[in-house]
DNA sequence: CGAGGTCTTGAAGACGATCAACAAACGTGG
DNA sequence: CCACGTTTGTTGATCGTCTTCAAGACCTCG
């Protein structure tokens, strides 16, 4: 149900009744994906937009010669490829991390949406600028930032969105993502990615066992990471 | 003159008369910027849009310890900063990397635009969309690629962009920004950029003297890039 | 129980950072 | 137009981060 696609629209504003019943009718079905299924696969021209309602995507690139870069990750409330609803052709593929269900949402009810609720359509705008947000610290990361960093940064980034979502128990959560996967998106090596996790772990900043993350330090977590959340957009405000 | 944002949404869609009125009327006041001035400043909260009209300007963001990342670089047609009409806060500055001419879009006439235009405002929405598009590149590029082929990217990059706009001649184009300043986009050194275009002007790849940059070898430059220039969006298609 | 994936560790080497020095280009004022 | 100071470009040397290769431990699941 597209319930966690409202939760997320107002988590940063507030919906009128008409805007929150467009956005009922304009979801369709729903699909279930398995761990390491394609959601989206590159060079496609999707008809309709995929919101994940339960799980966890990642965007995906590869390289010839075999490297790999996840771009984008995804938690329940996200769509996964809004821009193709303007973009049309997709330069990336998108790939669930996790068992994942993820509701369709037709190119033309949201183009009819644009039409129809101007106020809504800023709103799944805002999306994409959140999306586009998140792009931007990440090539902050990846540029300027050695590898603990980056690690810190991006745990403290998924908390928060977790923690939007009603993802989180108190300071864990569940991360189903292996080490390599971690690395492609950190842009680190499965062994460094390794050594990385064991020096946070050591100072005492986290635990990680299984899918299990735990933040144990806060505050040097985020110190460590110069994490500031407000390039999430996590406040209502009048769009 | 915002023909320039006229000459970029005209790129990706064609206008109706009305719509080309609504541009040209939501146009205000133009401002000029000395090189190395702040357009917009971290932490603003703007209430009109800027728009490129000639030279160029970076999205930057400095981390305590002196670090500094470009995450984006805008031409003529560009907005720099179309996100705050949603976002509100700018959670980075905007900075002028040559003499760069602004037209102003307040907030309130593209807000407008957004109720009486449905079609023009879901191409605002596909010009911060391929602002995506490009942070997912240059995450990819960040994480996976090594310097020469990073750089080759970019320029590969900025070349097509430029010439969209109609600011090269021929395989050349101008490129006032500093060794620093390239590598402050690139996620490395000064002195690692200063090697690593030497490098690419050793093999013939590209020339750069001043601020004169020259493709010597397209082919070459782009394979070394793996650049696909599809991620532009640089076609006409109904949005 | 076996097979494949994941995690962990060690060692060698590549890529890029940093420091330092100097050359070249540029802008400004005399 | 030249003298000067400042910024930018260039080069060498050293050091640190991260990669790669390789092997073994662990773990999960059929």
């Amino acid at each position: 149900m597209p319930n966690s696609l409202l939760h997320a629209l107002e988590l940063r504003d507030t919906l009128t009744a008409d805007e929150r019943k467009a956005v009922l009718r304009a979801a369709s079905n729903e699909i279930d994906f398995k761990t390491g299924q394609d959601i989206v696969e590159e060079g496609e021209r999707p008809n309709a937009c995929s919101l994940v309602v339960s799980g966890l995507a990642a965007r995906c690139i590869v390289l010839t010669g075999g490297g790999r870069q996840f771009t984008a990750l995804h938690v329940p409330g996200d769509f996964v490829d809004l821009q193709s609803l303007l973009l049309k052709r997709m330069d990336h593929a998108v790939l669930a991390l996790a068992p994942t269900r993820v509701a369709r949402v037709a190119h033309a009810a949201l183009r009819q949406i644009t039409v129809d609720f101007p106020h809504l359509a800023r709103l799944l705008w805002l999306m994409t600028l959140v999306d586009g947000a998140i792009h931007r610290e990440w090539i902050l990361s990846l540029g300027r930032r050695q590898a603990p960093a980056r690690l810190a940064h991006l745990l403290c980034e998924l908390f928060m969105r977790l923690q939007a979502v009603g993802k989180v128990d108190g300071l864990s959560f569940s991360l189903p993502l292996t080490q390599a996967q971690m690395g492609d998106m950190l842009g680190i090596s499965a062994v460094h990615m390794n050594r990385t996790l064991q020096e946070l772990r050591r100072e005492g900043l986290i635990s990680w066992q299984g899918q299990a993350v735990t933040i144990k330090d806060w505050q040097h977590l985020k110190s460590l990471a110069e994490f500031d959340p407000a390039y999430l957009s996590l406040e209502k405000a009048p769009r």
